[in-house]
RNA sequence: GCGGGUAUGGCGGAAUAGGUAGACGCAACGGACUUAAAAUCCGUCGGCAGCGAUGCCGUGCCGGUUCGAGUCCGGCUACCCGCACCA
């Protein structure tokens, strides 16, 4: 008699044999053919798992079990970006060391992680909070200060005034802090900075070697925003001196009616003398120092601005002079703080001029630029421009670059909106930067056989109000020698940001426990890039940029063998609460994993996130769907009952087997798990219907489910197939020629409607299907005349009367 | 404003290269089993009309191409997610 299925008493089961065997350690044979899967590495946070969490873990664990049944050595890892402010500011709260808080937050996801069944390679283990590990991230940051792409600058910076730290722009949300939602101001820091730009055009042509969905692609691409166009000097009348711009469209040069420099600009400081309105124009000034980036563009919709009177300067294609404005619609961070104005063709400066009465001339046809400025570039063509005249705006641009640079007045230039990366944070819970600062020497970066550089302990996590870490107050630690002149010096007491530790790891599981490098050049070359990884959409613009940055430039420093660190990249959708909102505690829709683990199963939890919907689309928690895949996994348990001596398939199963393996294998493959799953439900429903199943059918079945759920399946195949392991088993074959069916049904249409259906042999001759169709239709056709017959094998029959 | 995405039954969602719209699941309804309920198994399940074989309509909206359009083309609308004065 059929025991009943009880997934808390076989998972755990499973769980620890797997462990015991080590079953999915990924080997050192570097003679196999190898895989490296990889997902985002969670931050281990006091919550614990979100039931978003298993939803990529479960994806590729999928893949990554199938392509092990496929032969390959799989890399699949797991491991922790412990460092971080929640961490910290728990532990300010509850005087609690962050390293104890991370021990336990991690404890707890492990034993999370481990319920669901993941085939993770858990002797790969790494946590960023590791010394072991920042050991090379300090490392790497050594790297790149002695490339000179990492220096220290006094800028302002956005500072949450609820965290008291300094935040890169891009953790910046709608002028307020990512994290806690506090006010952002902008202020003045010293901080450490990593030269991203010099990196920004190798980022954006490396994704041209790469397998990204398109629209992580794009959002790079956005992001870095390369523009191409030309700088342009204006000389400033009655001096010897120019002033700087650049552009996009220098072929509208001609109708440049005024310029406007940003309110931080140099230039306004450097003419103070002569700028007759210079109270008015320092009144506007600190009005606009004082507003945010975000207030400024908040504030967008109304332009604002103030000319600086007694500057004029002189339009070098028109020979004209032109006034010279502030306004904060130009930003001192983008280009060179300076531009052109051409309202007849850019929207902002075209309401500018509206605005303050300033000329609009039009230089491209096509528009009516009274009523609005014409941006158009694709059609149109150059007019009240000299010798530009007739030209189409692209080679205009051509012309007027090329004339430019003849009369040393300007040349062709290409930006970048990407900005440098800020490095420190004023906080605890972080790597230490390993720099010291002597008098003398200047900032002298730690020898290498000095790393790592261990976070002290310190009394309080508080970070100071001043902008300065808590490290700071350690002085036994800060007062150090200088390792060039072994005078005085001081230690860096700013720490990296979260993104440093996540920039590097995938190397390091390539080799976690290498004592003199970060991975040893061997197994970088077996496993490098990651054959496939998958995360979170919000991590498009920050982890993926830095991580490629930093691989790049581990590349070029002949650290790691190829140059892109990710061969493809895919994405999952958010998991919703039930009423499709995003689950939260404030909304109360939060599902918990574990309770749906000890309800339901980890099978049925990881077979209802692969069935909930499209993978990379968002889906609504739905615990009656739940019930539903819990139901099918029953009605597998309960096939047992129906199971013949009989080894192969049976005949009239067949094709349905061959269908089946073909539609799961490639449906894995291309993330289509939801209808994976659904073949094999359908499968499921064939036996049932048949009231038997071979053992032949049942082994099969039992390998295709096993990646979506594992546990059940190990116990069924040793109930019924003995000692071995299903995850051991090699991935079932189909023949093509199986798949299809001898008899199919097609379509009958009359004009295009829908009049009824027959079957017929599969390779029937066209003749011969034409005329049974006709039979069929003989009673419609009464009467009329066929004017065409359309035959598509195996699909339809139209016949088109009048 | 710019970029990207989405729109299909009561619901989640299927539909390789235009070729039987609604696979699979949920809910609902009917039946079997049961003293009963749950569970399970079997069946029905887009709308309108009809006792019925059947007919008409139907994939956000308007138009087009085609023997044939959820799918292609032109023009919209709504919602979601990024970015947001980047010259």
């Amino acid at each position: 008699m059929m025991t009943a299925y009880e997934p808390k008493k076989i998972e755990p089961k499973w769980q620890q044999i797997w462990n015991d065997e080590k079953a999915f350690a990924a080997t050192d044979d570097f003679t196999k053919p190898k895989y490296y899967a990889l997902v985002e590495f969670p931050y281990p946070s006091g919550q614990g798992l979100h039931v978003g969490h298993p939803r990529p873990y479960t994806a590729l664990d999928i893949v990554a079990r199938k392509r092990r049944m496929e032969g390959y050595n799989v890399l699949y890892p797991m491991g922790w970006d412990a460092f971080g402010l929640p961490t910290e500011n728990y532990a300010i709260k509850n005087h609690i060391h962050p390293r104890i808080v991370t021990e336990r937050n991690v404890a707890r996801f492990k034993q999370q992680l481990h319920s669901l069944g993941y085939s993770f390679d858990w002797d790969r283990e790494i946590n960023t909070t590791d010394p072991e590990y920042y050991h090379w991230t300090q490392w790497i940051f050594l790297k790149l200060f002695k490339a000179g792409l990492a220096y220290k600058t006094e800028m302002p910076i956005n500072w949450c005034t609820s965290c008291k730290v300094g935040l890169a722009n891009e953790e910046v949300v709608g002028g307020r802090c990512e994290r806690c939602g506090g006010e952002v101001i902008r202020r003045m820091q010293t901080q450490w900075m990593l030269k991203i730009t010099a990196y920004a055009d190798k980022l954006i042509d490396g994704l041209d070697s790469v397998d990204y969905i398109e629209r992580v692609k794009v959002s790079q691409k956005n992001w870095i925003g390369r523009s191409t166009g030309a700088e342009v000097d204006f000389a400033v009348e009655n001096t010897d001196d120019k002033l700087r711009i650049y552009t996009t469209r220098p072929d509208t040069i001609f109708g440049a009616t005024y310029m406007v420099v940003s309110p931080e600009h140099p230039f306004i400081d450097k003419y103070a003398d002569r700028i007759e309105n210079l109270a008015e124009v320092n009144a506007y000034r600190e009005a606009a120092a004082k507003k945010s980036d975000f207030e400024r563009a908040e504030l967008a919709k109304e332009k604002t601005g103030v000319e600086l009177k007694g500057l004029r300067a002189v339009n070098p294609a028109t020979g004209r002079t032109i006034p010279v404005w502030t306004s904060d619609y130009v930003l001192m961070s983008y280009g060179t703080g300076a531009i052109m104005a051409v309202p007849a063709h850019d929207e902002r400066d075209w309401e500018f001029a509206k605005k303050f009465e300033l000329p609009i001339v039009e230089v491209v046809a096509g528009g009516n630029v009274e009523e609005a400025a014409y941006t158009d570039t694709g059609s149109g063509k150059m007019v009240n421009s000299g010798f530009l005249n007739g030209l189409e705006v692209a080679d205009a641009k051509k012309a007027i670059t090329a004339w430019l640079e003849e009369n040393g007045l300007g040349h062709a230039k290409t930006n970048y909106k990407l900005r440098d990366w800020v490095f420190s944070r004023q906080r605890y819970w972080g790597e230490p930067i390993p720099i010291v600062k002597c008098e003398k020497c200047g900032y002298v970066p730690l020898p290498e056989e000095e790393l790592p550089l261990l976070l002290p302990d310190v009394e309080s996590y508080m970070p100071t109000d001043n902008g300065e870490s808590p490290l700071a107050a350690m002085t036994d630690w800060v007062n150090t020698t200088c390792p060039c002149c072994g005078g005085p010096a001081k230690r860096e007491t700013d720490t990296m940001p979260q993104w440093a530790g996540s920039s590097w790891y995938f190397l390091r599981y390539t080799d976690p426990h290498n004592k003199n490098a970060l991975a040893s050049p061997e197994a970088l070359k077996y496993w490098m890039p990651v054959d496939w990884y998958n995360g979170g959409m919000e991590h498009t613009t920050l982890h993926m940029l830095y991580s490629r940055f930093w691989h790049r430039f581990l590349y070029d420093q002949g650290v790691v063998p190829c140059p892109e660190p990710y061969q493809k990249r895919t994405s999952h959708g958010m998991i919703l609460g039930e009423n499709g909102e995003k689950m939260s505690k404030s909304r109360g829709n939060v599902v918990n994993p574990d309770d749906i683990v000890r309800e339901f199963g980890a099978d049925t939890l990881r077979t209802y996130e692969m069935f909930i919907g499209a993978f990379e689309l968002a889906a609504a928690w739905s615990t009656e769907g739940v019930k539903g895949c819990r139901k099918f996994l029953e009605r597998v348990w309960k096939l047992q009952d129906m199971l013949t001596a009989e080894e192969g398939y049976s005949r009239e199963m067949e094709t349905r087997m061959h269908q089946t393996i073909k539609k799961v294998s490639n449906d894995f493959e291309a993330l289509k798990f939801n209808t994976a799953i659904a073949a094999m439900m359908s499968l499921v429903n064939d036996f049932y219907r048949a009231g038997k199943v071979t053992r032949g059918e049942f082994r099969t079945l039992l390998i295709l489910l096993n990646p979506v759920a594992p546990h059940m399946t190990e116990e069924l195949w040793s109930l019924h197939f003995g000692e071995g392991r299903v995850y051991r088993q090699a991935w079932p074959k189909y023949d093509e020629a199986k798949t299809v069916e001898q008899t199919v049904e097609i379509a009958l249409q009359m004009n295009g409607k829908m009049r009824g259906t027959m079957m017929i042999a599969k390779d029937a001759p066209k003749e011969e299907v034409l005329a049974a169709a006709k039979e069929a239709l003989a009673a419609r056709l009464e009467g009329m005349t066929l004017v065409k017959e359309i035959y598509i094998p195996g699909r339809i029959v139209n016949l088109v009367v009048r």
